[in-house]
DNA sequence: TCATTCAATACCCACAGAGTATGATAAGAC
DNA sequence: GTCTTATCATACTCTGTGGGTATTGAATGA
């Protein structure tokens, strides 16, 4: 039995006429009759009652009826639904995060993509960086965040935003008055830093701006996330330098102050990071989405 | 698309593996490679990615995965309902009865056809023989029970039970004191007779047995069926002749005796009564479960 | 570096589905 | 009653496609 064989019954029954079924199939008479003849053949039940005047249905026909519409309305809503699937419409997609990745871009980008392919379920997993590393090769997810991303063999890698960074400090502290604060002052007073774990990471890139401008920070704490980095400034460990998206986090008693005079790339990327040749469709509109963000 | 697509892409997404599958499937591994791929084509969405150890499904291919399973799942449950329809097995028939049928073979018929039937549903009329016959040639029904039935043109009989008759008589009625009661004494007594209606009926049966022996009845009242019959004979309206069966129907003060000395055909049949022609495998089984009743 | 193990391709054959022409049968029309 | 017309069924031919064998291509692992 054939899908074709139902599309066939299901004319005939509709038009209780072979000659019209078979003008409406666009197929001659003479193959319809054998197809029908066959398709009760092979189910070994009569469907149709043959009358001079055309095909009425037997009553084992008008249930079979129902079902061969039942199955035809199936596969097309399977094909459909495949196809919706095929083209990243449909499904789900596995996003790995850090800690304060969730205070600006991610959760922007993340609505932009829930707007325009509502019907793909995004879930969302917070990992270090190394986790996702791990996590992208076991497949266990197709896409993970994060900053200061060094090249790897079997992963590609894609910059989303590029942020400046500003200083961290008590609104009490003598540097909270000044209107800038010139990035030399950072050497006379201890620096909290994150995160802590995977090299190389955020804390690098502070110690290497330090470095091109030939001093070594002070450093008075290092902890794990932006968040309690600023609870830390609020506490009297020091200041902190975070990127400009931190500063959504607002917490009592501490500011955050621009920098002058700074270093050449005074900034830090949020970048993107997948499987090369990973050819999932619901990635790839992910990544149409994250670099659509990008440009705005 | 045909099911031929769906079976072969369900044994290569479970075996993933392409050859493997082909040998399951008792074909060739390039044909299958085909198939899939054209299964691919048609639906614009690449069901598995290739590797060199074997086919994995993507996405969209799990989802057609499950798709396929329950189109093919569907297609053995209509082939299989429909084979049952097609048997007899599934299903339901319209049957008209009588107003008195039900008190004997009726019940005990349906009761066995229901056995060994459970799934077919079997819907009972109450009609009198002409709406019988009308409902018969409108195809409302499928079958009728009756009795006295003349042959028809486009109709068919069969002959379900034969009953003798017996004399229904008020308790304190002299012709209750006698062991058997001779068919001569009818003519001396006022007669209940039913049903009324079309003709010919069992009151046609009641008068030329009476005019075999030579006596016209003298007729007290017609009434539509038996249970009214008899209650007129409670009534003290005479005496009726009733088959055999009627005497499930016990009615205080009335008594049903023997007759003796009776003219030859003292006895009325049940019949039923159906389409010549009618092909439908319920109503074959119906008259099967009829014809091995009738036996017993 | 070579053997192994996949899928993909090239090419051929046979059968089944579709077409044309015709037959069989019953119902209406006159 | 006869003829026409509608229906479905059959006979026969042809072509497209599913399936077969042989082979290639690509990647992995000994």
């Amino acid at each position: 039995m054939d899908l074709r064989h139902l599309r066939y019954f299901v004319a005939v029954a509709e038009e209780e006429n072979i000659g019209r079924a078979a003008s409406r199939l666009h197929i001659s008479q003479p193959p319809l009759t054998r197809q029908i003849q066959q398709l009760e053949e092979e189910l070994g039940v009569t469907l149709f009652t043959r009358t001079p005047r055309g095909m009425t249905l037997t009553q084992a026909g008008e249930l079979f009826l129902d079902e061969a519409r039942n199955i035809r309305a199936l596969v097309e809503q399977a094909t459909e639904r495949t196809q919706r699937a095929g083209q990243g419409k449909l499904g789900r997609i596995d996003v790995a995060i850090f800690g304060s990745a969730i205070l600006d871009a991610i959760p922007k980008l993340l609505l932009a993509f829930r707007n325009r392919h509502p019907d793909v379920k995004v879930v969302l997993h917070t990992m270090t960086k190394a986790e996702q590393i791990e996590a992208l090769r076991q497949r266990r997810i197709s896409v993970g965040f994060n900053r200061m991303l060094a090249p790897l063999e079997d992963l590609e890698t894609r910059q989303v935003t590029t942020e400046k960074l500003l200083l961290a400090v008590r609104a009490d502290h003598p540097l909270a008055r000044l209107e800038s604060i010139p990035f030399a002052e950072l050497q006379h007073h201890p620096l909290v830093l994150f995160p802590t774990g995977a090299r190389p990471s955020f804390i690098d890139k502070v110690i290497g701006l330090c470095s091109e401008r030939g001093f070594q920070p002070k450093i008075s704490q290092e902890v794990g996330d932006a968040v309690t980095g600023v609870a830390l400034v609020a506490g009297g460990f020091g200041v902190c330098l975070v990127p400009e998206s931190a500063t959504t986090l607002q917490f009592p008693g501490v500011v955050y102050a621009p920098l002058s005079d700074t270093p050449p790339n005074f900034h830090v990327d949020l970048s993107c990071l997948y499987r090369k040749g990973d050819a999932s469709p619901i990635l790839a509109a992910f990544l149409q989405t994250v670099a659509e963000y990008g440009k705005s």
